[in-house]
DNA sequence: CTGAAAGCGCTTACAG
DNA sequence: CTGAAAGCGCTTACAG
């Protein structure tokens, strides 16, 4: 009487892994073996417990209970680039593709992908349900401190935090000089640059001036592209600081129109962003100028749009996905300093020609 | 001198909260109160134990016991649509739209997003560490099952599971019925169709005739949108058994030849999928066919592709940040039983014009 | 094959 | 303001 009693009242609130063995007439030892180790029960008595469990809507074991003492969560925490909240990061295409990556290597072992704001000063990093971390994109190296201290696994994605550090970069560098070797080799001498910009304002414009300080455009790995790229243009016998460098977001709506006014002359424009590089091309396309015949564009990441355009986008293919799935592997590893570096790759595709011969 | 001893070990393991206490000399209590109740502590005091525990490297509470003792995760996962694994259900950027909004009410409340495989039998819904579920459009109704049992708030996608269940739609026929009515509107009679597949798979053709079994064409949701393409049709004096079929996965590159070959004398298309709608553009700009003087097209879903592509298309708006953020909404509150129906919206751009007057 | 006991790391009333 | 005690739900050696 009392155990249907007990019973009811467990039922409205949460039946637990003891109430079953009680109902069931074993012990809290046997009943988990039930459900983690069930080889071990015999077959009659494991069927009882089964439906002693199922009759009282035993959900199994709450992981609540089970992480603590088992430990291993198999989950890893990817943190987003910047300081922008998840529904941000989500509208980034190339993001979007990195977790890609990284969801490829968690299905292949089993683990969950969690979403993490990078905002700093939130407990987000310290109180995580995760095995490990993977910071995208950031410079926010005290972030990373939190991750330090509890002592878990954690990879950094495009910045060389350190030789303790896991690390997957892509040759940004690299990219960058192939994509305007690839200009100048189909003859351009004459170009417009845009830059990208991390975190929200008006796009900047940095008119051409010898001795450009170029350190203030972007954060470091957009400074990388820029220097691969000054590379390419002293290789052809071009200065950087003779071109007009506009700096914008990514979906910024004036920075096409002020790029093809500061270069009025140009016959090429590489974009550090895939999206810039379209508005350059649709820009282009309503000033009358013809891509690629007078205008030739270059972009950077290989996002969907850039093969939907018209024409398809010339771009680097910074390898968002090997890069995700690489960081992933080295946390799900539980490694420490490890580093690999990913080559770009340039895909040539409609929006670039030979310059125009006047 | 054991203090110090046993210091440098359990430096070594992992620092725990009465570590800190010990060498602080408080009790656990008052340790626990110094990260989690700074007010109850002493200035004084609390100041000894932080530097206590930072000289220790203690990275603070672990969420591991923490979460057993305080029971809320503060995270909601999010089951992917069909039975898809995370890296490809990423793929889909109506999946991301969806994602985005779920966001947007996880940032708001600080919660965390947790990405969930649909893979039945797997323990993933009944051991995942959440407060609750969102499943994105599935007809694995089993699936709810681990949830249910779990007693944890779950919300529902494009499916009315009953009137306990949390549900979000959107009104799928009326979509359709105004994507149709549009085009008849329009003056188009001449029609093809191309529904959507899911899963992998060839696609499949479904010639016109008459009282053909449309219920085998895709699952429901995908039936409710013929359904109201019957309706405008019927509206417009045509009947959809007169009207070529084409079903296949939205990335299936043969479905749009076969589909144009299938309605040789159409001047309008409507999409189930949008990928799918621009790939009908693609196609019938390779054959000569001008979209869209001699061929209108509508799809279904307004992804940024679809912006994007020339001529930008005509599509259905079927609200995916919404119908997240409202999932997430019911599910963040502990709700139970909400149902919300959203209306899709036609957005008209270029894809589609008057019929050609011959 | 089964069960009694210890403990995963933390928090939370409660008593002082 | 501080501390002793109980317990969140589970699993894991270990003894029988």
């Amino acid at each position: 009487m009392t155990q249907i009693f007990f019973w009811r009242f467990e039922v409205q609130m949460a039946v637990r892994l003891i109430d079953v063995a009680r109902v069931a007439k074993v012990s809290r030892s046997t009943a988990s073996n039930v459900f983690a180790n069930p080889v071990r029960v015999r077959p009659k008595l494991r069927e009882r417990v089964e439906e002693v469990a199922k009759a009282m809507g035993y959900a199994g074991p709450d992981p609540k209970g089970r992480i603590l003492r088992a430990g291993k969560i198999n989950s890893i925490g990817v943190v987003g680039p910047g300081r922008w909240s998840v529904s941000d990061i989500l509208r980034s295409p190339v993001f979007v593709q990195f977790l890609q990556g990284v969801a490829l290597a968690c299905d292949e072992a089993g683990a969950t992908i969690v979403l993490l704001p990078d905002v700093p000063g939130s407990r987000g990093i310290s109180s995580a349900l995760v095995d490990g971390f993977i910071f995208s994109l950031t410079e926010q190296l005290e972030q990373l401190e939190p991750a330090r201290l509890r002592r878990l696994p954690f990879a950094i994605v495009d910045f060389d935090a350190g030789p303790d550090v896991n690390a997957v970069m892509v040759d940004a560098r690299a990219g960058a000089k192939a994509a305007v070797a690839h200009l100048t080799g189909l003859g351009h001498c004459r170009f417009g640059i845009m830059a990208f910009q991390r975190g929200a304002g008006p796009p900047m414009l940095f008119p051409p001036a010898a001795g450009r300080d170029l350190a203030k455009v972007g954060i470091l790995i957009d400074q990388e592209k820029l220097a691969g790229a000054a590379e390419a243009f002293a290789d052809a016998g071009l200065n950087i600081d003779d071109i007009a460098i506009v700096q914008a977001e990514p979906w910024d709506k004036t920075a096409a129109p002020l790029l093809l006014d500061a270069a009025p002359g140009a016959t090429a424009i590489f974009s550090l962003s895939a999206m810039q590089a379209i508005a350059v091309i649709r820009e282009a396309q309503r000033r009358g100028i013809n891509v690629p015949a007078d205008l030739s564009v270059v972009g950077f990441n290989d996002i969907p749009e850039a093969l939907l355009c018209n024409p398809p986008l010339t771009t680097i293919d910074s390898r968002p996905i090997e890069k995700g799935r690489i960081a992933a592997e080295f946390v799900l590893a539980g490694d420490h300093g490890r580093h690999h570096v990913l080559t770009p790759r340039l895909i040539v595709r409609g929006s670039t020609a030979r310059v125009p011969s006047r």
